[in-house]
DNA sequence: TTCAAGTTTATACTTAGTAATAAAACACCA
DNA sequence: TGGTGTTTTATTACTAAGTATAAACTTGAA
């Protein structure tokens, strides 16, 4: 077992698949993840992340039969293992526990 | 505006200092943080993270007196500013409306 | 003058983001 | 029917930003 963290995009990524039910591949999680996040974001960038994800054992994955549309070519599909999904729980937990102690108080400077 | 965004550590340290009220130095900090995530951490790593928010504008901070114990020197003590609060808010939402749609299903792999 | 409690710097490693290339499939027309 | 173009997607190579470790420096009380 090694370091298994999660990156601040990477549980971004992660989110984003487990909340398209079996139709998660890279040009969808972008779709999800502009609509959320609001800002745009490259495949390149989710591609990278994918692989690190399933290096960690965060994400299985497996190529889907080519569709009948134009440029319709088989997509690798991305599901979250039950590793990557406790992950995601743990650290969720952890911003949850430090949430609770947080109060701003105005700045003294 | 510009890409002020959060790693993923700076969050956590963000958030360590918006419960440690006035008292939030790299000691205090480094401690909040063990407790809450179970593994330890390196006073370099929280350091380097805190010069990067600072320079953010995200954190705040002055110079205490000296205390009167053995090696007490002044400490830096740090404080979340507005702009910092709002981030870390921000990205709050972001998570939470993913969660919303995530849902967990056994994998077919 | 020694030592504890801090801060700061140097450096290596990991994640994130950009940009460019490659490949598979359908459309369309000579 | 074969070739060229266009759309959709995957992949790789490279650069920038963030994280981690370790060691060096500073200050002040004992």
């Amino acid at each position: 077992m090694s370091k298994r963290k999660l990156g601040e995009f990477e549980e971004l990524v992660l989110l984003a698949i487990g909340g398209l039910d079996y139709e998660a591949y890279t040009v969808s999680i972008q779709q999800i993840l502009e609509v959320h996040t609001n800002r745009s974001v490259s495949m390149g960038a989710i591609y990278t992340s994918l692989e690190r994800l399933s290096k960690k054992g965060f994400l299985s994955s497996k190529m889907s039969e080519p569709t009948a549309e134009r440029g319709g070519k088989s997509k690798r599909i991305y599901q979250v293992t039950y590793a990557g999904e406790s992950a995601l729980q743990e650290t969720r937990m952890i911003r949850e526990s430090l949430w609770k102690q947080f109060s701003w108080s105005p700045s003294w400077v």
